[in-house]
DNA sequence: ATTATATTTCGATATTACTAGAAATAACTT
DNA sequence: AAGTTATTTCTAGTAATATCGAAATATAAT
């Protein structure tokens, strides 16, 4: 992945608030958490839940399936690997040459 | 390590200017790159270099070792990959119960 | 002491982000 | 079609961040 994709992924994740909200999404696992179990069990406003949500969309750390009125969240673990491969891919390049 | 500081950590590697710094922070290895070094090599004014540096000390992801005049800024690989840990720790904790 | 070099702090401006109530939309139920 | 539930969009106020020139500081050289 480019510098700026992972830029915004690890902005994204880097607010206290989003960081829990994707934290919760991830320890749900394969099967997701809807919009209003994060609510109920982070306690925060729909608004500003949503707002935050749609930023970890628009990151593609997360993902998001829809079953009759309710929405669930699901991480894309591919996307959090990529991130994390490019943080540690080049390590130390410039004294490996 | 806990969310505050690894939301701390995320938000200051979340900049495409800063993931840029930190990048060639990381590649530069134990002996590190020179402030200078940095500003040369990726061509942002002295001030704006300085504002992002002193972000990426405060988040623990880099030192600083000064000689004589120069100051070298040195990755914190650890700090790193307690970041890394909190990202992967609770992947689908919930539905390993 | 003066000058040169390396880096930071100050200050000011512009942009972006956070928060949350109220209104709107989407999907289902009766 | 009227009501209920789940979630988002709108709106607006407040706070935080980004940028960079100019001035200040720190260290060394002459």
């Amino acid at each position: 992945m480019d510098l700026e994709n992972t830029a915004k992924a690890l902005k994204e994740l880097g607010h206290p608030t989003r960081l829990n909200i994707y934290r919760s999404v991830v320890r749900a696992g394969y099967q997701g958490i809807a919009v209003g179990g994060l609510q109920e069990k982070l306690e925060i406003p729909g608004s500003t839940l949503s707002h935050h949500i749609s930023g970890l969309l628009s990151a593609g750390l997360i993902t998001q399936r829809r079953e009759s009125r309710t929405l669930f969240c699901v991480a894309e673990y591919d996307k959090l690997q990529s991130v994390i491969d490019f943080l540690q891919e080049e390590c130390c390049a410039d004294e490996k040459t």
